[in-house]
DNA sequence: TACATTTGTGTACAAAATACACATTCTTTT
DNA sequence: AAAAGAATGTGTATTTTGTACACAAATGTA
């Protein structure tokens, strides 16, 4: 029964455990959520960054986070951001690690929650007119603010591994996309050069690529042909992706 | 007092005294750690758990773990919840996931950060007179307290997934160890059957095993050779594990 | 001594990864 | 209109890796 009672601190019922917890208070800590979005623009893999909010962090770049509310899942409080920030719901979003160094952010202790997000930065443009974001690239990241050039590294790392597992990179792509592309997404990832004839023999091997019977326009050369990435069958698949080992 | 120095998602301007008091009063959590620690004995793959302490979940099992004190990073409080429950230093741990759900405990919110270890049981056997605490077989657990069921196999998912990649079952044997106990723990981990030639043929492959030219004991058929890892040529290759795709 | 049990070994076959070249289609230039 | 430039679309031979499978040798036990 007295469990039910307590929802927090702020709470003006008191009972024995509400109490027991303003006690333990010294053991509270923020916690915050980190969200690490990448996209891919001009054959490049990018990254969505923030000036930071501190003074003692000027000119450097922050991932775009915040404070966890009380009555909000990690989740929850990570989608939140995404919508904020760029307001694309139904992205592709997933936790990738805590960070908890005592001396982590200067004002206080503040445990941070990593999440990794991959968007289609068509659909987003038009919603970045806050002039304090800024597409980065991930090959020339220098001068982040607290630990989030770590925090950074981790995700890029999970997202390179990730990426070999499971058709993710389908989300940074438009909804049609020429297997040009797809090849210049993979190799931009995991920042290798693959062999052409090999890496379409892969794909369609794997059969969940559509062929939408459309070709490119607006390029200067013979265009190649458009497809979809066919989630519908990649899910209903048993054995789902058999991996991609380049 | 201070400059503008962040801007929040809605373009409210926060002051540092703001973030202050943001970061000191309501939006505080407590933080746990909660360890899934395997061991592998009679060629069972095995979770050490802990009866509730509880009311609520009087008779479940809980998983190893404690709050996290003001001045102890995450990964230091793992190690320390190890070495109070097992007697153990220097042992594999590794963080998993931070399971935040706002009622994921009765009292209060409480958000937990969970790490996965490997042990050596009989390393361990002599420590554990603790009889609160109990090794459970991982394909029988039933009944556990708070939402530890599913950081359970959400922590079992990632071993298996990770004992693919990384030689980390090592760290669940003794230092020496027989082909045959090697490949039971791998069977017992992931559950499957393996072919026994191709499963040795596979490790010789990998050349990171070391004949110590020793043989087993009390065996009633004949003895195998017994073997060591050899860690330090792991860690120098370059290309690390070939990885196991069984 | 023979029986049960498990070790230790090799080969043939199938599947997957890799290396590699040329004709075609479209745009741009002359 | 023709030629040049640029990227698409396609197949095969080779190598590497995975898989299936059987029998002799070593030990303990009855």
């Amino acid at each position: 029964m007295e469990e039910i009672i307590t929802k927090g601190a702020h709470n003006k019922i008191k009972t024995f455990k509400t109490i027991q917890s303003e006690v333990q208070s010294i053991n509270k800590v923020a916690l915050s959520v980190d969200c690490v979005i990448f996209g891919f623009d001009e054959n490049k893999l990018k990254v969505l960054l923030i000036r930071s909010d501190l003074k003692k962090y000027q000119g450097q770049w922050s991932l775009l986070g915040d404070l966890v509310m009380p009555d909000e899942g990690l989740d929850e409080a990570a989608y939140r951001i995404l919508k904020q920030r760029t307001g694309l719901n139904d992205v592709f979003l997933e936790q990738v690690h805590t960070f908890g160094e005592v001396n982590r952010h200067p004002a206080s202790r503040v445990v941070t929650v990593a999440y990794c997000s991959l968007i289609n930065v068509q659909h987003h443009k038009i919603n970045i007119m806050d002039n304090e974001l800024h597409w980065h690239d991930v090959e020339s990241i220098a001068g982040m603010a607290f630990d989030h050039k770590k925090i950074f590294e981790t995700s890029y790392s999970q997202l390179q591994k990730r990426v070999r597992e499971h058709p993710l990179g389908f989300s940074l792509l438009p909804n049609k996309f020429s297997l040009r592309e797809l090849q210049n997404l993979y190799e931009a990832i995991l920042n290798v050069k693959l062999d052409r004839r090999n890496f379409r023999k892969k794909f369609f091997s794997m059969d969940f690529l559509i062929d939408i019977d459309e070709i490119e326009t607006d390029v200067p050369h013979r265009p190649g042909r458009l497809y979809k990435f066919d989630y519908e069958k990649y899910e209903k698949s048993t054995k789902k992706w058999a991996g991609i080992a380049f």
